[in-house]
DNA sequence: TTCACCTTATGATTGAAATCATATCTGATG
DNA sequence: CATCAGATATGATTTCAATCATAAGGTGAA
């Protein structure tokens, strides 16, 4: 149930929550009780300017963890909002240090598990911060992002899905692409 | 010299290097030596699509480390390429191991420097997903991300300094800041 | 089969940010 | 002090992606 490297984790060291949407998972100042796995559903985690106005930091989707920080942390820096109806898995904070402390492996995988996510996340803004759409398809293409449908890929590349759809037919006809079939595109081998 | 948490390890665990401007630090497949540390100048992190197009994954600089990944692999997965002339700490790759699995200490630092690290980039990422430059900029001063000069700052938040400079300006004449001196800004406490 | 719905796909229009241009201010240096 | 480089700042123009509109192709359910 529980992706690597949490799946060696003891039966006690986690619990599955089930919550509806709007419902608060944690607030900002309290004591960080662990990690969160989320199922199914998703979350926001949000954060207050002075102003008042609301900030969302970040939103968690289905088979995303967050929070990661709070195990590290004693307290809790933005609040959690289930933004859709979600089963989630806490993973508590002293079982998984206490693991982390005992289990060599473990360490060791959760730290590369972390260093992965902080390369994967340098690639998306390094491709973000690609102005032109054809070109920025063309990265995320040759990276591998399109792994599903083109209207996710265009969001995960932070393009509207016309333009996207645009870029994918200029690059077709202008050769760096090939089609392979209905929303299926490969890079052109030279 | 060297950043928290890496200053704990011993002096055989790293060298320092200096390299010019387009000098290969490392190459896709090579055998992953280590971590990098710049102390000043930048690297380019090189991928190859199939068509041979070059992709810039990442670009290094100062007071920035790379290739973390490179600890929990055995090759590295790019290319690395001085972009200007840099001075540089190569940390060894089998030293720090080591290191993590004797001191947990050292080892709770370096899994929390990269769940951080995770969660900063997180936020950029979900601050480049708002359209409005006035937005952005008003949630990005919000979230601390203004720390040196307004150029730094809007290639951060991938704005051009025009588009910032504007939006700064606009905001202050709406009332969301207040301009607290020369390129210093502080959002509007209620 | 028919209907509804979603993805894929493309055309037309618009708006906002990039770009180009210019000027002032500040700090560093000789 | 004079000069120069860089940051700050704003105006004018252009560009390009978002948006709106529309339609064909596919899929699943009644």
């Amino acid at each position: 149930m529980l992706p690597a490297p949490f799946d060696v984790l003891p039966e006690t060291a986690y619990r599955v929550l089930n919550l509806d949407a709007g419902e608060t998972l944690f607030r900002q100042g309290d004591p960080s009780r662990g990690i969160f796995y989320l199922i199914t559903g998703s979350v926001r985690l949000l954060r207050f300017a002075r102003g008042g106005e609301t900030i969302v930091v970040h939103r968690a989707g289905p088979l995303e963890t967050f929070a990661e920080a709070s195990l590290f942390v004693d307290v809790y820096h933005c609040d959690a909002i289930l933004e859709q109806a979600a089963q989630l898995v806490e993973l508590r904070r002293d079982p998984v240090l206490r693991q982390f402390h005992s289990d060599p492996l473990f360490a060791m995988a959760l730290t590369s598990r972390f260093a992965t996510q902080v390369q994967t996340y340098r690639r998306r803004l390094e491709l973000l911060a690609v102005r032109s759409a054809q070109e920025r398809v063309f990265t995320a293409l040759a990276e591998g992002f399109l792994t599903g449908d083109i209207k996710t890929f265009a969001t995960e590349i932070g393009l509207s899905h016309e333009a996207t759809y645009r870029a994918l037919s200029h690059l077709v006809r202008r050769g760096h692409l090939i089609k392979t079939g209905r929303g299926k595109y490969c890079v052109k081998t030279t």
